[in-house]
RNA sequence: CGCGGGGUAGAGCAGUCUGGAAGCUCGUCGGGCUCAUAACCCGGAGGUCGUAGGUUCAAAUCCUGCCCCCGCAA
């Protein structure tokens, strides 16, 4: 199928890369400018980018209207796949393939809508999640589902963990859902709204650990946030990044006193029991086990 | 040239300001004690102090270039 692949970090990477080995004709892809980033800011390409060089026309337009419509007009996709691209698609572009345009989204809809949906499911602690394929309307992820996959978060999973997973999966989903939609066998259903949620982005507010919630709260947020933006809090008169925990065996304490500190790791008091901190990261420093740190930083002094 | 922090034993750190013996905790190796050990005691090995040059009687420490790492920026 001739389609047009709109998309930008490496989860739309991976998804453009399973198109690219179904033999799909891509003429064209679309991904967002690239900004100064990284250490130093320098200008880096987004993923997606330096996936299609040399395989597909690259197109970075700052907006979709005007100029970039009728190249896209000119491009005459039949269908139009959409993932993690950044953007909201105008309706004139939404009608313009024969077939549509696909979105892949990280969660399973209506559940998790919007930018974070991956990292939203572990803070909100579920324990399974997966990926949707829909036909793209106006609204932000509320077009009709195409086709879903599920899959279980795992205890101790990390956002980047099923970051990766659900990328696969997503990519499969992608293949499955263009597959689907050739043969005319694509199923459509619409979704309930009244049960969609939101998924707004991370930010560093949600960093600092409240350890008056419960374990189970604390733990999530650690996963959740690992690896950006990190769940922090402040211990021995130093603000620590937390990247892994796991549950304390102490069920008694003050919020935020430290238990113990040993071998296995830092205990923390939570509300109803306790938190123990097995990696971190110092200011400045490397991140490193719980056990490494306290080496060079006994407690007390 | 966007801003800032750092590189010292296998790991984590102190020492640098104010130049003058290479230190601490852990690990490791050997020995001792113990029914026993992530316990305790004794002893040892392990370092081009990131790298190249400069200043100096003397540089981990002061000066300059370079390499690498980390944070800010989503």
């Amino acid at each position: 199928m001739r389609i047009v692949f709109m998309g930008t970090p490496d989860f739309a990477a991976r998804a453009l890369e399973q198109l690219y080995a179904d033999g799909h004709e891509i003429p064209a892809v679309f991904t967002r400018p690239g900004k100064p980033s990284g250490r130093g800011m320098r200008l880096t390409a987004p993923p997606v980018k330096q996936l299609a060089e040399g395989k597909s026309l690259i197109y970075q337009p700052d907006t979709l209207r005007g100029e970039a419509e009728k190249i896209l007009r000119d491009l005459a996709p039949e269908l139009i796949a959409v993932v993690a691209y950044g953007k909201l698609l105008p309706r004139e572009i939404l009608e313009l393939p024969p077939f549509g345009c696909v979105n892949i989204h990280a969660s399973i809809l209506p559940k998790y809508r919007g930018a974070a949906p991956i990292q939203r499911a572990i803070l909100g602690g579920e324990t399974a999640t997966g990926v949707t394929s829909m036909y793209m309307s106006g609204e932000l992820d509320a077009g009709d589902i195409i086709l879903t996959r599920e899959v279980e978060i795992g205890e101790s999973e990390t956002s980047g963990e099923l970051f990766e997973r659900l990328s696969v999966l997503g990519a499969e989903l992608l293949s499955e859902t263009v597959a689907a939609i050739a043969r005319g066998t694509a199923p459509r259903t619409p979704q309930n709204h009244a049960a969609a949620s939101y998924a707004p982005p991370l930010t560093k507010d949600l960093s600092p650990i409240d350890w008056h919630s419960s374990a189970d709260e604390i733990l999530c947020q650690i996963r959740a946030l690992n690896p950006w933006p990190v769940a922090r809090t402040e211990l021995f008169g130093r603000e620590l990044k937390i990247f892994s925990a796991r549950r304390g065996a102490v069920a008694t304490g003050t919020a935020g006193e430290i238990i113990s500190t040993g071998k296995d790791g830092i205990e923390v008091a939570c509300s109803g029991g306790s938190v123990l901190i097995t990696e971190l990261q110092p200011p400045n420093s490397k991140r490193m086990s719980a056990a490494e740190y306290l080496r060079g930083h006994p407690p007390q002094g």
